[in-house]
DNA sequence: CTCTACGAATTTTTT
DNA sequence: ATTCGTAGAG
């Protein structure tokens, strides 16, 4: 192993970024440029030439997919363990280090992490601790309003009691979400990272210790940190210029969730002491596409500055479709697709892209009824499912019954006969004395507060949940998990459940146990934590992926954001047009248009080879028809790029003409118009049938007689007026 | 407790 | 249009 395996397959800019002295270092990464390349051969560099050990490599992303990729290549290149390596996400090595220094962070042992769904529910029972009402303040409004104020580091206690109304409102619901947390032990997505930033800042010696420790300090997908992200990597770093960061501003989609593309800027005026490489060189798409999404992106102002180039030559141009309507888009797209098929291509090549999930169905519709296999990204994963939640609720419960949204969550599932008056009693008591509801439930029993019943039935939820803790105390993982699902009743409970559905969920159940065989305990995982505890965690932080189908060879449909770091030989976008793309509520916030530009920018350049665009004249939109005018990116493309499929139809409607592809559709051709195809050349219109999607036009050709084609994909042009 | 009916909302999403 | 969640009745 030596210098040249890590420096050889390099281009000059990578090479210069992978091999400069240690010092902070910005790396802009422009799309398809090898920016996880550099990321991996910069630590293989500093491991295998400057001499550091994998020891003092810290290495941060915002997917396990980024980081697991990263381990593997760095194993790959090196041939060794990157074991003692810190390489994960944010949020994994937050919760390694509270789970570390638990008592120093002020948390329990047994904390547990809740996701988004679990924080929700802990939030409307709030509501009703507070006598909210719901409809006036969306309890989504009110989670979002505390990440939001946890992802700038500011705690309830730091906020004024002031302000308006809705002010004092959302801070009372911090205030007492904070508390219910804190007494449960648990720990929301956000609160991982401000804990572990609290816990570097407020224990000197650990965090030296850490700061001793990772000599070395690289972040992935830098354009997308926040706040409080920004704020842990400086103090981990501070005046030690190791910070070593890789991004592109231009792909920065994130800013609605509080990533701040500022923090370039910031790492810029913190470290004066950084160096900026730029890699320009792109290694994924033809020059068409490269020259498309290059012009598009420099409508946007404050760019750090990139042009993407390429050595590979132009290419197909990128294609535009303008449809009919929603259907005939769809159409157009399976065709295309269909066809590309059946030429040989493979269909896991080929992605459908849109802005909004709602896109999907027509795309899926289409595909269905044209058989060919596809792959919807995104949607509910496994360990979001409902069933597998309330036996993880148990699980959870078992190891912490201080769990308040476990507690919640399956006292009554299966149902047991504890009602709502029940609980509400429970939560009240809770409140007051401050207990958990667990313990509530047991002061209320001890109290004789609760009619015998409702009593009954409570104790034998304590009951149950202990006698699962002991039944499985010692047992192998998975056999912990198949005893909880069946003695639980949650199987039970499914099976009666009529329909698939219910089906469905045993079903589930029964890969929970599975996944639970197949989960890889790693003993000697530093933070000592059970084989239960560990994968409790890796359920609440890798979701994963699990769905079926994914070893077939499908079409691929996802949104804009969701294909962010993959690419694709063949690309359709689909939906160009204002209000969709970019959306209604972006139009009117400068920036906010920005950040839709970039999304265009991000998805023109996930395509090696074929791009192709597509809108509607008319869209059926909430149960209504609209005629969206055709997005503004598209008219920010170079028009040497591009090819329209269809010229626009140049007639106005008229204005009662509903866009029903029932309707007789007047279209681009009038009968007896000169038209020139592709192939035939020029010809006569002479007849129209059918609509919409199947509409077909006769064609007297001079060269080749009289045609029948397919309006939607002949390649015709007007000639004259 | 479960079922039905009505009303409201409806970008993007990882952890 | 469709979905999702709540309220009210059975």
């Amino acid at each position: 192993m030596d210098i040249t395996s890590i420096i050889n397959p390099l281009n000059d800019a990578q090479r210069e970024a992978v091999s400069a002295p240690s010092r902070a270092m910005l790396v802009l990464a422009g799309a398809g440029s090898g920016k996880t390349r550099v990321l991996v051969h910069r630590i293989a560099w500093q491991i295998q030439v400057e001499g550091h050990s994998p020891h003092s490599i810290l290495a941060v992303t915002f997917t396990n997919k980024a980081a697991t990729e990263m381990r593997t290549r760095i194993e790959d290149l090196l041939n060794i363990s990157a074991r003692s390596m810190w390489i994960g996400t944010f949020h994994g090595l937050a919760h390694r280090l509270l789970r570390r220094h638990a008592k120093d962070a002020q948390l329990p042992e047994t904390f547990q992490v809740m996701d988004s769904d679990d924080q929700l529910r802990l939030i409307k029972r709030l509501y009703k601790n507070l006598n909210l009402d719901e409809a006036k303040w969306p309890p989504k409004q009110a989670q979002w309003y505390i990440n939001g104020q946890k992802d700038e580091g500011i705690r309830a206690k730091h906020m004024p009691e002031t302000g308006d109304f809705f002010q004092r409102q959302m801070l009372a619901i911090y205030k007492a979400y904070e508390e219910v947390c804190q007494r449960s032990g648990l720990v929301d997505f956000a609160e991982l990272l401000l804990r572990a930033h609290e816990l570097l800042r407020d224990n000197p010696e650990t965090l030296s210790f850490y700061q001793q420790r990772f000599r070395h300090v690289h972040v992935d997908e830098f354009q997308d940190t926040n706040t409080i992200q920004y704020a842990w990597l400086r103090l981990l770093t501070q005046d030690r210029d190791n910070l070593f960061v890789v991004g592109d501003d231009d792909q920065s989609i994130y800013g609605w969730r509080g990533a701040k593309i500022e923090n370039i800027y910031r790492f810029q005026k913190h470290f004066p002491n950084h160096k900026v490489v730029k890699l320009e060189r792109n290694y994924r798409s033809t020059g068409h596409i490269l020259k498309a999404a290059n012009r598009v992106i420099e409508h946007n102002e404050g760019r750090m500055g990139k042009e993407l180039w390429t050595e590979s030559g132009d290419g197909e141009p990128i294609s535009v479709y303008a449809a009919f309507n929603e259907q005939d888009e769809a159409y157009y797209v399976v065709e295309r697709i269909r066809k590309w098929v059946h030429e040989g291509g493979s269909r896991s090549d080929i992605a459908i892209l849109y802005r909004s999930n709602a896109q999907s169905r027509q795309f899926e519709e289409k595909l269905i009824a044209t058989s060919i296999p596809y792959r919807v990204y995104g949607g509910l994963r496994f360990f979001d499912r409902a069933e597998i939640k309330n036996a993880l609720a148990y699980l959870r419960l078992m190891a912490n019954p201080d769990d308040d949204a476990s507690f919640e969550r399956v006292i009554n599932t299966p149902t047991r006969g504890i009602g709502a008056k029940s609980l509400d009693d429970i939560r009240v008591l809770a409140r007051d004395k401050n207990l958990s509801l667990r313990q509530a439930v047991e002061f209320a029993i001890a109290q004789k507060l609760t009619t015998p019943r409702a009593g009954n039935a409570m104790s034998g939820f304590i009951a149950l949940v202990r006698s699962l803790a002991e039944q499985t105390q010692g047992l192998p993982l998975f056999e912990q998990v198949k005893i909880v699902v069946e003695k639980s009743g949650l199987i039970e409970f499914y099976k009666k459940e009529k329909g698939d559905k219910g089906e469905a969920r045993v079903e589930n159940l029964e890969e929970l146990v599975n996944a639970a065989r197949l989960y890889e305990y790693d003993q000697d995982n530093e933070e000592n934590l059970s084989e239960l505890d560990m994968f409790l965690t890796h359920a609440a932080l890798e979701a994963g992926e699990m769905q079926s189908n994914a070893e077939q060879d499908c079409v691929q449909l996802m949104t804009l954001h969701a294909a962010k770091g993959l690419e694709f030989k063949r690309v359709f976008m689909v939906g160009f047009e204002e209000g969709l793309f970019p959306s209604q509520q972006s139009v009117e916030d400068p920036g906010r248009l920005e950040e839709e530009r970039r999304l265009c920018y991000v998805g023109m350049t996930r395509a090696m080879e074929n791009l192709c665009l597509t809108y509607a004249e008319s869209r059926r939109l909430w149960g209504r028809e609209t005629y969206p005018k055709a997005s503004r990116f598209l008219r920010e493309i170079p028009a040497e790029t591009l090819q329209e499929v269809r010229m626009r139809a140049q007639v106005s409607r008229p204005v009662s003409f509903t866009g029903n592809m029932d309707s007789h559709e007047p279209g681009t051709y009038k009968l007896g118009q000169r038209v020139r195809h592709e192939k035939f050349g020029e010809g006569v219109v002479l007849q129209r049938e059918g609509s919409g999607a199947q509409e077909r036009i006769q064609i007297n050709f001079q060269a080749v007689g009289i045609k029948w084609l397919m309006l939607s994909y002949a390649k015709l042009e007007g000639v004259g007026a």
